[in-house]
DNA sequence: TATGAATGAGGATTCATTCAT
DNA sequence: AATGAATGAATCCTCATTCAT
């Protein structure tokens, strides 16, 4: 392999990149339906007809956008739950996880809080594909919850799934586009872990 | 004013409740750049032209699902509350009113759903007088909170406006689009009356 | 039914009869893939997404002109036929459908012409659709044909399907965009008698 | 020239018929406009960019298309009558190019059909280029016509050039996507000698 | 009060073409 | 000899809007 193949497909793959970044921002502001490739392409620098050279389609991308945005997350949650050292307390294995969420949900790249604005508008065939990746992602939320649990930092009186699905609904919710109604972050943190330790 | 004045009065009040029952029905399936008149018109059974003898613009109409949306789960959740007798048990208040935020939420009129789905994507000058119904909904839960931190059944380790915002986050995300993936309406209730109560 | 009624109804169906008009040309001109609506809106006098209005979609406006074309062509032809006093020869009632075909392939607003034109290239459910009208345009010729044949004017050591097959195919191969190598209509009348009649 | 520029010289070639191949399918199945330089770039296992290597643009394959298609035509069609021994009844003679020109328009090569299908709607400078050769073509039916014609299995009570392009014409409109509509090949032959025979 | 008819801007996609590699 | 990557124009279609009736 010479390195003008290296170079060239890098170039791909860079300006691939390049228009994730763009559509994540296009629609995180946007939602699926409000969304424009024009914008995304400007975003991109790209002429919108190029486009079509990296993805196929509107829908090719945004099926991208979703993987990548929710990958990218649980990837997120996991390193920052592995990061913490195994001689930690639970609480702050805990901690971590609702950080971990955070950080994704409020990167300045968009690509978390792109997938929590589409995912309630998509067509029917676009969220087929991507209930796949959502598992997983809850799957990990899961994991981290029982082993608090075990650990003795959340309560044992409910369900876990139901515990699961509202602390992230509850964190997915402070994804708003007004950084300014969004309420502190530690606050947020540290009311979670209140409600979430046991009596 | 004549009777045939009153008539048609009512008349185009009739219309414009179909058009706005029609337009959060859409609202909530495509968001607010994903929503066509078109489509609303067609459920509404009107042409596209009719609609502008009722909401000018589009704009117009959304601002109108927005206000319509807020404040009848707005009074949805004040009703729920007041229709606790006095005597009942101060958790049960605390129920009702989330109940009551749920019932609206499910609502098969959408209209409620309609506007958790569009906010986010809003253009700011729609946003920015949709706030004013916001802070509204968000002072009732407010005082619900307060009332049940004072009657004893929550919590008073943590910041009350931040833990209103984490609720209404949570329950908000329970108005998912595939009514499969919505855990059920007790298990949320519990899990969040065992959350809120002190330890 | 008002004045003015009428006049909007009688608007409707004079617009969507220029855009036929400028629909068949196109079409004649440049075939079912060549032609473009851009074109076809300017020759009517209208904007592209006028169009919209009288024909939702590009094939639903091929689906009309192909129908209009066959169905005016058989039309033509039939008349042409019918148009021949029970007195006449045999033989007139033959060259009578000779130059009804060729004067609706000829006619100037190509409503004929274009259809042959498209055929060959139309996708699968277009042709589907046609195949029915250009059965019935068929029938009338075949008709003409097996009363020539009754009537001792047309040759019987011959399929008449082949035959009619034949006929049309080679009468249609005269609709040339260059009129300049197109036969004398004159000539092309008498050699097809001739060929037709029996030895 | 070294061996390998011999070798990638018959490399270059063998690519062009393997284009022009594809491109005369593709002009053959949807005409001049319809094609699109992917599918046949597709077709012939090649990327769009690389086409221009062989034919600067879309017009240049066209014509080189349009070139092969009648010249392979002709070349069949005079091959077809030269066949003929010299000693075979001139009846014969006319029914091998009948059956020529036949095999080569249902040839499932399409190079002959492409033409057909592409003719008419040629844009004029294409067309002029074209003109000569069918020219050509036309020339050897003509001859082979009028030899007919001397032999007297052609009747003489009609212009040459105008049967010619009867037949051509006739022979041609066979030439149809759907080849279950096609009248059989035997009946067609025998049907047009019968025409053509003198009385 | 609503419809019919049209507009112009913008939507996504496809196209032939170009050019560096 | 062919590919990868991009362009700009054109494709069809959908949109919100307007206005005479």
């Amino acid at each position: 392999m010479t390195s003008s193949e290296i170079a060239s497909e890098s170039k791909a793959a860079r300006t691939r990149q390049r228009i994730l970044a763009a559509a994540a921002h296009e629609f995180a502001l946007h939602g699926y339906g409000g969304a424009s490739l024009r914008l995304i392409a400007d975003a991109a620098d790209l002429k919108v007809g190029s486009l079509a050279f990296h993805f196929a389609t509107k829908d090719d991308l945004v099926a991208a956008a979703l993987a990548d945005g929710v990958d990218s997350a649980r990837e997120a949650l996991a390193a920052a739950v592995a990061a913490v050292p195994d001689d930690a307390t639970p609480g702050e294995r805990l901690r971590a996880a609702i950080l971990g969420h955070l950080d994704a949900l409020h990167a300045s790249d968009d690509r978390a809080s792109a997938v929590v604005r589409m995912v309630e508008t998509l067509p029917l065939h676009l969220r087929a594909d991507h209930v796949r990746h959502e598992r997983r992602f809850g799957k990990v939320w899961l994991d981290v919850l029982a082993r608090g649990r075990d650990d003795g930092v959340v309560r044992d009186d409910v369900d876990l799934r139901v515990l699961r699905d509202l602390v992230v609904g509850a964190l997915n919710s402070t994804s708003t586009t007004s950084p300014v109604a969004r309420p502190a972050r530690g606050a947020v943190v540290e009311t979670l872990l209140a409600l979430l330790s046991p009596r």
